[in-house]
DNA sequence: AATACGGGGTC
DNA sequence: GACCCAGTATT
């Protein structure tokens, strides 16, 4: 694995550091459920904002949410910024696998990674590559997303992590998988670990990692309000709640058939027109968006903008910046 | 044990 | 369209 490492792994990503262990936590957030492409394009310009863990801790979470905009999952940035002001408070950075998973957003394979990626000492990670390598070479069979599989894979995966050159072997495991031992298409012929890969002496290597049947994903259906204010163009943005989808995020009103009802009795609006529904796929439902497009006069403002909690006049632009949803910017390209 | 939580890469 | 990705927190 470390020969292979050495020859054909990946040496040069940005967050590749020795001697920073906040820009490997900031990647290790970034990376979870993102692949490294996706996160090539968000970490530079984060790390060159907020350059040290204290320049994190100090800034207000409407200074770092711009720079977590459309990357998803955002709490992973709500609790990496809560967690940098902890270790600020705690006068530096954890130096122990259960100090770091103190730490919000961190659970045991961030904090292994952390551990050994981070600060070059002894860590174990179980991540979707180790996963999918590991259940392959030693054929585990059971759905790899349950309790005792899991445990399996970690006990397995420490057994198997050396302690010399241990982040070596943190970054070859990863870089197999991601490169060799791939979901669709693994290149086995090129796998310095396939001689004794159960998996590929049985020719099953597709049957690893076994999964149970995924159910449908439901559907829902919503309004998009859109509310603008014909003297300067503006239009009512709201500002989620930062528990929940799109927590903290800017997003045009969104809401469901019966507070439609509700909201156009109590302003006497229609809808003037709507625009073509917006088809958004997230991980656990597909939303159908329509927007509903009101017209208004200047006497309402005030009223509209109390009747949506955390709401405020803003043009386009200004949104953008704030940090809005991919869905947003749907909506947006439509108007 | 199941669910919430995004968005994009890839076939 | 379906599956997957350097997972964690909550229910």
């Amino acid at each position: 694995m470390l020969d292979w490492f050495d020859q054909h792994g990946r040496h040069d990503l940005p967050w590749q550091v020795r001697d920073n262990p906040y820009k490997v936590w900031v990647s290790e957030i970034m990376l979870q459920q993102t692949q490294v492409k996706t996160v090539l394009n968000y970490f530079d310009r984060f790390m060159q904002r907020f350059p040290t863990v204290e320049t994190l801790a100090q800034a207000s979470w409407d200074e770092v949410a711009p720079y977590w905009a459309g990357l998803g999952y955002y709490a992973r940035a709500r609790n990496l910024h809560k967690a940098a002001q902890q270790v600020v408070a705690q006068g530096g950075f954890p130096t122990t696998l259960d100090g770091w998973m103190a730490l919000s957003g961190i659970g045991r394979s961030t904090a292994g990674a952390l551990m050994s990626l981070g600060l070059q000492q002894y860590g174990v990670i179980m991540d979707g590559n180790v996963k999918r390598v590991l259940s392959r070479h030693q054929a585990i069979a059971g759905d790899s997303m349950s309790t005792p599989v899991i445990a399996q894979l970690w006990q397995l995966a420490t057994q198997l992590t050396p302690k010399q050159r241990n982040a070596d072997y943190t970054q070859a495991i990863m870089d197999l998988g991601a490169t060799i031992c791939t979901s669709k298409k693994p290149l086995c012929l090129y796998c310095p670990v396939g001689e004794d890969c159960k998996a590929y002496q049985q020719n099953r290597v597709l049957d690893f990692p076994q999964k149970k049947v995924a159910k449908a994903t439901p559907e829902k259906q919503a309004f998009v309000i859109i509310l603008e204010n014909s003297e300067t163009g503006q239009w009512l943005w709201q500002q989620r709640p930062s528990e929940g989808l799109w927590g903290g995020l800017y997003c045009l009103p969104i809401i469901e058939q019966p507070e439609l009802a509700a909201f156009e009795a109590r302003f006497s609006l229609t809808a003037a027109s709507s625009m073509p529904m917006v088809k958004h796929s997230f991980t656990h439902f597909t939303w159908f968006l329509t927007p509903q497009v009101f017209e208004i006069n200047t006497a309402q403002l005030e009223g509209l903008q109390q009747y949506f909690v955390a709401s405020q006049w803003l043009d386009k632009q200004q949104a953008v910046d704030k940090g809005i949803p991919k869905a947003m910017l749907k909506v947006l390209g439509q108007s």
